[in-house]
DNA sequence: TAGATTGTTAATCGATTAACAATC
DNA sequence: TAGATTGTTAATCGATTAACAATC
């Protein structure tokens, strides 16, 4: 209707994110069909398979632009790269990790962020014992360093390990340096500018709906 | 209105999980202003606290059955138990986890679970250098032994921490031998009974929700 | 051509926000 | 009493589901 007159301006017209969320679960799934050898499907297939319904599944995938054929459905190879150039997959985007202890050093060593075009480069911490040293490869440096780093490397995205107490300021200095984007998952909720983009990875909230989740299944049981 | 009558059959009426997933949020505030000394606090000074809206606030803490006064607010121990007591966070609950690599170990060594009444009490693996080591004082034992245990210890949750081609055998393993609730942490979807509680902690569905939201925002900066 | 599947518009459902009465 | 804040009902907004036309 009234898309192309606005285009640049208006159109981002918000895309739902719990679509955003599934994407990335068509995206695995056609990958590993396409490795099987199969080259289309259709949206019946691919709603059978991960437990959504058809109509779903088009909708979501109607969001990425893509297009498939009546009576055959998706090319997936087709599908695959507008996934991917939706949710810019298909470029490469380099991160900073500041806090290098547990949860820090399994995401420095998770192999799969690669696949989504996303690389840590670097880590930083303030234990002495840690600076210095690497994780799986990467250097750890002292967190004192990070803003000069941040700067003359241009780097933009910071993924945030730190213990609770730390959090906001270890996101505070981030972004004074230039950080615009921090994937936070540190157990607190951190404030930042309205122009920084913030993405929490809580697992208390998850926590919390695994735990209802479990007491209504109680609760059904019983009665 | 009709909340009586039904009571115990079909009133369960749905928690929006929206709400669920701020309530650790709530919690997690509470305590730190009861330890810094505070008893009463309003929907606007929370919902300022969190950026959000007062309405929202009181709209979710509705539904844990917690009430204030007016024009003092809620007193802050009596919510934090009517948030505790609505999670089913007072009681304790073991869990086994599966997959005892970079993550699984992280997870073993968070802290903060047992805040939330969850304790990992074992863990399993079916990697030969892994099997009867430990990891942060928690055994790691051989997969087979996973089922016997599940049984003999009437675990119910299993977190799950293995590689996405494990994921889907490892969930069946879980729930034949009698886990009723699975935390998949494993970067696949997995399919089980619908009596069975999943919860799913997909890293890439994440990262696609922050990749997108950052290169809106470079659009629009661009614009 | 017939039938399956896409693409799109309309209807429903659920969560958020607004409005306002009740109350300390 | 006056005013701030809760509690609750109504209005809005957005996501999901349904319906159906278009098309290979």
């Amino acid at each position: 209707m009234k898309n192309d007159p606005a285009e640049n301006q208006e159109s981002i017209k918000a895309i739902p994110e719990p679509t955003l969320r599934r994407l990335p679960i068509y995206y695995q799934l056609l990958k590993s069909r396409l490795n099987a050898g199969s080259s289309e499907i259709s949206c019946t297939t691919i709603a059978d398979a991960l437990h959504l319904t058809a109509i779903q599944v088009r909708k979501d995938l109607e969001i990425t632009e893509a297009s498939g054929k009546p009576k055959v459905g998706y090319n997936i190879k087709e599908l695959i790269a507008a996934i991917e150039n939706f949710l810019g997959w298909n470029s490469k985007s380099e991160a900073f990790l500041v806090g290098a202890g547990n949860l820090g050093s399994a995401l420095i060593g998770y192999q799969g962020f690669k696949e989504y075009g996303l690389m840590i480069i670097a880590a930083f911490d303030n234990n002495p014992a840690k600076i210095n040293t690497s994780v799986y490869g990467k250097r750890i440096f002292d967190i004192k360093k990070l803003s000069d780093m941040v700067r003359r490397m241009k780097v933009s995205i910071g993924i945030l390990t730190v213990p609770a107490q730390y959090a906001q300021e270890s996101a505070n200095l981030m972004t004074e340096a230039g950080i615009r984007a921090i994937w936070n998952f540190s157990p607190t909720k951190i404030i930042c500018r309205p122009d920084i983009v913030v993405q929490h990875e809580n697992l208390a909230c998850s926590l919390a709906v695994l735990s209802k989740k479990i007491s209504e299944v109680a609760a059904r049981r019983i009665s």
